[in-house]
Parts: structure tokens; sequence; C-alpha cells
DNA sequence: TCACATTTAATTGTTCGCAATTGAATGTGC
DNA sequence: GCACATTCAATTGCGAACAATTAAATGTGA
């Protein structure tokens, strides 16, 4: 007789796919940062970038791109909302006119100051310890860059 | 003298954000999908669907978003979109008619003889055992559900 | 110098993801 | 039975995400 889930369907289970666990988790971190980064008028994706140019900023876009994987058909548009908004200014390079150079703006920067109640919100929803967090991140992160070592075969 | 990076600072850094972590992985991991998923002529979004329906078909669109967190706004076109591939088919319950059916045609059902090629190349491309996945997975879930938790506060 | 390749952003088109709203069907309390 | 709330899918509008292409600037080799 026929079992619920014959072994072969096993590795097609949705509750057996990591990818959909990363993928899930991913969402729902989504979901609780919106209220927070709305109070800073940032969506998610604007607030890495704004974390990438508080780090260093008047860098190239290519820069942004590199350190958060993403391209200029996302980031082209996503700068020119948070220069909008006054948060960024987007100038041509004079020295490699191919180059636009994102810097923060005043209230770029200020913003900075507003943004540091996240990460302890954050800490707080996620119900879990530092270094618990920080040891299932680095793991993450480590299945990530294998991932992307796959990627540029 | 000012160090690199202040102890104020150090929440607000890229490389220290497990959310970042994860969003990150999720993209990579839709990478290494989108080859694979090409030749079933599907995206990630729509693969995910087609493995609830692989489990158990014929089940109101509600049923779908509840497992995979999405709502009808990412459904409908999403579903419309596989109905025009010719994999599903949509239908009002008669007992219930604000509900929507979907049930696999029988294209659908065999393109799950094909899928069974996927998980085996991503498990290749983590470069990892399976144990160690079926690890973190269990953790990044427990987090999602932690998170998905204060969500409904 | 000059042809050619490379680099960099921008653009176009398709698909997600979600908030907010709509409209129809169903459930409820009186 | 009837007003009312609830449920469900669809719709609209906006912001990602990415593939593919374009255009301008720069680099390279003969």
């Amino acid at each position: 007789m026929p079992r619920k889930h014959p072994a072969a369907d096993q590795p097609l289970r949705l509750d057996n796919q990591i990818c959909f666990a990363v993928y899930s988790a991913a969402h729902a971190f989504n979901r609780v940062y919106k209220p927070l980064l709305d109070r800073l008028g940032l969506t998610y994706p604007q607030y890495l970038v704004m974390l990438v140019l508080w780090e260093r900023d008047d860098v190239p876009v290519k820069d942004i791109g590199e350190r958060l994987f993403l391209d200029s058909g996302t980031l082209t548009p996503l700068l020119k909302r948070l220069e909008a908004a006054h948060l960024v200014k987007r100038t041509r390079s004079s020295e490699d006119e191919r180059q636009v150079l994102i810097a923060l703006t005043a209230q770029g920067h200020a913003l900075k100051d507003k943004a540091r109640a996240v990460p302890q919100s954050i800490l707080a929803a996620s119900d879990c310890s530092v270094s618990e967090l920080v040891a299932m991140k680095d793991e993450i992160v480590a299945l990530r860059d294998r991932l992307n070592a796959v990627i540029g075969e």
C-alpha cells in the first residue's frame, strides 16, 4: 500500500527545502522591519543602502551593488528615490565620467541617529541571544558565499 | 583618537546584520535556482506553488497563501500565469463561491518528474552535508516562526 | 592614432511582494 | 428574516529584483 509520502518525494516536500526556510525568513524579517522603517521613511532595501553609506559614502553605484549583491537595474531607481527624499546626492565623477558617486546629504547623515533604535527592536523580535544570532548569521553567510561561488562558474 | 568603527555603530554595520545574511542568501538561492527552473518554465515562487500542489492539489488560494506566507495580491496573478502555461486550472468552488480551487492539469502533474532533479542540484551547489543543511533549516524556520509570532501581536 | 574591448549606469520589460480597497458570498446575532 | 460583520479573491499602485540592451567613457594593443 502506498505511503503518504513516498521516499522519492521527500526531496520535493516544501518543509524539507532550506531555500524555502531562507525565503520565508527573509519575508518575515521584512514584515518585522516594515513598521520600524516606516518611521524612517525607508523601505528595507533602501535601509540596506543607507547602512552601506553610513559606513562610507561618496562611493560609486557599483561599490554599493557589490556590497549588497544588487545591480544597476535595481539600484538606479532606488537611489533616485533616495535622492528625491533628500537623503543622498548623485553626481558624476569628474575623474571617471562613467561613475556616479553617491554621497549622503546632511539629512542622510542625520537619519543614522534615528536608525540606531532599529537593530535593538529586531533583536527583541528574534527572541534569541546575540551569540546564537551571530552563529546563525555566520553559517548563513558561509552558505551564501558557497552558493555565489557556484554561480560564477 | 577615534576608532574605525566606534562601538555605538556596531549594531548598524551591514556585516553584523543577520537579516542581510538571510536576505542575500535568499537572492543567492534564487540565482542558483534560475537556470534549473528555466528548464521547467517556472520562476522560483511559481516552483514553490507547484511544490505545494504536488503534495495536495484542488485547494483554495488561501491554503496556498498560508503555506507560503503569501497573499492574494501575489498569488492571483501568479496562478493566472500558471494557468496560461496549462499547469493548473482555476475553478470557483460550488460549495463556497468565494473560494477559487486550484487543481493541477495533467501537464502540471507530469512536471513533477522533471522537477526531481532540482533538489539534487541545489544540494550539490550548497557544498554541504544533508545533516548540516537540515540543522540550519530547522534553526532558520524556528527564527522565522518567532518573527512571525511577533508580527501577529 | 585608431580600432576594439571593457566598464559603468541607465533603460525597458517581466515578475514578485505587499498595502489598501473593492465586491461578492457567507456567517452571525437579534 | 434581516442588518451586520467576516471571509475570500481580485484589483490597483508602488517598490523591488533581474535579464537584456543601450550609450557613453575609458582602457588596450597593434
